[in-house]
DNA sequence: AGACTAACGCGACTGGAGTGGCCTTAGCGG
DNA sequence: CCGCTAAGGCCACTCCAGTCGCGTTAGTCT
């Protein structure tokens, strides 16, 4: 549900739609290469093709830029994996965001929406609802792994993937420690561990 | 160990070390008053009674700035509770992040910190000692915990204690969600029920 | 005490971010 | 097919972050 696709829209398709395509595809492009703190407004409409204050007036800054790009990148059809076995579900999920971090083409994109968050909030709404739809996602996992007797009923599927997940981010952003695979299976390990011995039940 | 204190320094005492300590405290009145974002090299300076050139000359900018903040305010003799139970001295630590970054008088300045390393390498990098500090600390902890026989032994000290402080900080600025006592309480009893589990073991 | 030099103060300058007014274009309606 | 209006283009302007060169001050060392 992006803005131009909104049916309130005055101007549903068309030239709106198509500069906001435009400048959506110039700010991945210029994250990429520039990074979110080198990233200016200026390089995006030069790229894009859009005039400069065209670019202020629709969105206002890098930041919302950013905000915008992650909400369109957001929109993809992303499912987590159903192996059979919860632990191996969490721990191709926490893969996933290792590898989305350190090794994916678009990496800088992720990071640039989590320190454009510090900085606007439209780009902090953003991310909030970008993670809730990844929870709502990702709890699937926890659910059936609920379904199949490998945790106990009652437990809080999306405190589950938040407590696999959160090692990861925690080293990334915070402790600035380097992360692998290892970091991904031992936090999954954990958040299975966890949730086994009932530490993460609903409405704590 | 701060930067004026070295023993290699030119000028240890005197007017060097003047004015650090009055840039420093106008950066941290700074970031309280207008936070991160909004802060300025003018307004440090202006507050601390140093030209802009001079602050320019020495740190290079803002992110520079609140790192040596940081590192200023990592000079502390803060040590964890000892209860004589390890979940509840996690859950105490775990406690004062979450104060720390809600309730405190100076909670702006953490969290500049760790947009700060988005930004500037050398801000990472003090982040990066400030949280290999803390977790050397906080083992201690653990470490008397294995001891009582409350947790397996080979546990690995600080693996359990990134576990019990990274959902706070998860929620802080990742998925944007609000985080109180309870937060801090599951967080810190999932850490101990995953070590409990063997789920986190040294050299994983 | 006096020279030496690192660090600071100062003002001028540059470049780019962000804004406002005005005109043009393109989509939508009758 | 033709007006109507929202949205974009264009240009000029302001303002502030950041830099440079030079003169001055204050520790340090002999």
């Amino acid at each position: 549900m992006s803005e131009a696709d909104r049916p309130g829209a005055r101007r549903p398709g068309g030239r709106t739609a198509r500069t906001r395509a435009a400048v959506v595809r110039a700010t991945l492009d210029e994250l990429a290469e520039r990074g979110f703190t080198d990233m200016t407004v200026e390089g995006v409409a030069a790229r894009s093709g859009v005039h400069r204050t065209t670019v202020y007036r629709r969105w206002g800054g890098v930041p919302e830029l950013v905000a915008d790009a992650l909400g369109a990148a957001a929109d993809d059809d992303w499912r987590p994996a159903d192996t059979g076995d919860v632990e191996e579900d969490l721990r191709r999920i926490a893969l996933d965001v290792v590898h989305g971090f350190t090794t994916a083409p678009d990496r800088a994109v992720p990071a640039a929406a989590i320190s454009a968050a510090f900085h606007a909030d439209r780009a902090a709404e953003a991310l909030r609802g970008f993670f809730a739809e990844r929870h709502r996602r990702c709890a699937e996992v926890v659910a059936r792994g609920v379904e199949r007797g490998q945790l106990p009923v009652g437990t809080d599927p999306a405190e589950v993937v938040r407590t696999a997940v959160a090692p990861i981010y925690y080293r990334l952003f915070v402790s600035r420690e380097p992360v692998d695979a290892g970091t991904a299976a031992r936090a999954a390990a954990a958040a299975v561990a966890a949730a086994r011995a009932g530490a993460l039940p609903a409405q704590g």
